[in-house]
Formats: C-alpha cells, sequence, structure tokens
DNA sequence: CTATGTGCAAACTATTTGCCGTCTG
DNA sequence: CAGACGGCAAATAGTTTGCACATAG
C-alpha cells in the first residue's frame, strides 16, 4: 500500500556532501552559500545540481526549505519544528527558543491547534526583531523603529 | 521636528490609477496583474512604473506588500490588521476572519504580545489549507496530505 | 521652475531546464 | 544496463535600473 511506481533516488556523492553541509551549517544557508560550501569538496559541482538536490532534500523531508519573503530561498538541516527570527536589520535568520515565564509557544501551539478544525492545516510562523548579533551592536544606542512589515 | 529632508511624494494620474485599482481588488494581486488592469485605463503605462509605485506606496504604508514564499509578491489594498489563507492547491490568496468559538486569533495575538518583551517586533502568521473555491471542488473525495512546509 | 515621476529598454538575480554523457543500484 | 543523476550552458520569471523626457506642485 505505498510505493507504487515511486521514482527511486539514489545516494550520490554529491547529494551526500550537500546534505552533510547543510547539516553542518546553523546559519539557515542560501542556496549559493551552500555551493560555496560543497564547491570546496567537489569542485566541478554545477549550480543547477545544488538546486536540484536542495529540491529533492527538501521534498523529502531530510532538509527544510525558508522562504524569507522577497530575498533567496533559504534552508535548514535542523527539521525539528520550531521558529525563526528574521533580523531586520541584516537579514540573518536564527532560531528562536524561547524558555520563557509564560511558555508563550506553547500557548501559540495550542491556539494554533484549535484552527485546524477550520480548514487549516498548516502554519507559518516567523518573528521580526534584530539577531543576536545587531542586537549588541545596536545596543543602548537606538530602538529601531519598524515598520509593520 | 518631523519630515526634514524628506522627499516630497506626487500623486501622479498612474500612482492614483494604481492604489485604487488595488483598492478595489479583494484577490490580493500580483504586479502583473495590476498592470493588465491599470492599462485597461492608462494604456502607456509601463511595468517599470507599477513596480516602482507598488513600492512607494507599500513602503509609505498606503498598501501592504505580502510575501508568500517562492511564487510572486502580492499587494493587498486592505491595510487593516488580518491573517492571510494560501491554498495549497492553487494559490490564491484569502483573507482569515474567524470568529471561532474559542476566539483563537484572540488567544494567539495575546501570546504573540508577550514575545515582544524578548526583542521581537513583528510577526508574520501565514496559514495554509484551502481556499473556499478549492474546498468545494475537493468536496468529500479526498483529504490532502500535507507536508508540513 | 525643479525635483519627482514616467516610459522604454536593458540589466539583473535567483532559479529552472534541456541536452547528453555518467554512474548508481 | 536502465533509469536516475550530474555538468554545462542557455532560458526563464520576476523585478530593478539608467536614461532622457514629462509634469505636479
Amino acid at each position: 500500500m505505498k510505493n507504487t511506481m515511486m521514482p527511486h533516488h539514489r545516494m550520490t556523492r554529491q547529494r551526500q556532501v550537500i546534505l552533510e553541509e547543510i547539516r553542518n551549517d546553523k546559519t539557515h544557508p542560501t542556496a549559493d552559500e551552500i555551493y560555496e560550501k560543497v564547491r570546496k569538496r567537489i569542485p566541478r559541482i554545477s549550480m543547477g545540481t545544488v538546486y536540484r538536490n536542495l529540491d529533492m532534500l527538501a521534498s523529502s523531508g531530510l532538509i527544510k526549505r525558508l522562504e524569507p519573503g522577497r530575498s533567496q530561498m533559504r534552508f535548514d538541516g535542523d527539521i525539528t519544528d520550531h521558529y525563526h527570527l528574521t533580523c531586520v536589520k541584516c537579514g540573518r535568520i536564527e532560531d528562536i527558543l524561547f524558555e520563557s515565564p509564560e511558555n508563550s509557544i506553547e500557548t501559540l501551539e495550542r491556539a494554533l491547534g484549535h484552527l485546524t478544525k477550520y480548514g487549516v492545516f498548516g502554519h507559518r510562523l516567523e518573528f521580526f526583531g534584530l539577531c543576536s548579533i545587531c542586537r549588541r551592536e545596536e545596543d543602548v544606542t537606538g530602538l529601531v523603529s519598524l515598520a509593520a512589515r
């Protein structure tokens, strides 16, 4: 009752290396950042191969495709459920790990759970703010005035 | 204590018509959909002008720029706070108006409110499911199996 | 008047694809 | 050894930009 006519996927060296590099990268890299890293190990690899593999790996669930509005796609080797913070200053994407007093994420997830009853199967929740690096630079200097996006 | 060196914006006919067309369109149109509509009223308008004005209108807050991952930008003349449902089948974007028993959105917003304490200024929350049109087609036939995205 | 905006066309960026030879299973 | 895959280069799609003229305020 499964795998009827499913194309068979091979684990080529290219695919293997791409997967490894994404898994070893906590920065949510773009396709060309991945390309550069992989190229150090497989110099003649092409961008087309990288994209094809990113597609394949994402649709088979081995990696996650992030889709920040506007800018390019980014990829995440961490496929466990978590949210991201997109930095409004530098564009970097960080994981959000709230162990807040209010357990906000749990409240959120509970609320989101209710929605599935109304025809919603999934959601994407993204946060905007300053990443840890930009927060440091910004310091007490000035608070960022943020147009809601 | 304001408007120091701010460029002055003119309300040209092009800008006016673009704004009108977006405001009269509940479908969250793409740039080229807007272009086609505007072209019926200003035949010689160019795509460049449409894009420049969409940028300007969005950054001045007169319209909202939606940024569905992958696909093109879409725009919304309704700038009041609301969430969207992106149809996983046809890509259409609908407004979500939950007046659910659990008041899920209120719970959500309350939870999201807490996060601002932790350096998050804004968020984007998108839902995935079937839009009203595709829901009708799908009928009782088959439930969509949805990879979490 | 003059800075802001327009039309046009060319440029750009990220991503996708066709072709054909290569290699995995 | 067949079908999946890779390299290469060209093609796309969406969006942006430089330029010279037009126009709102």
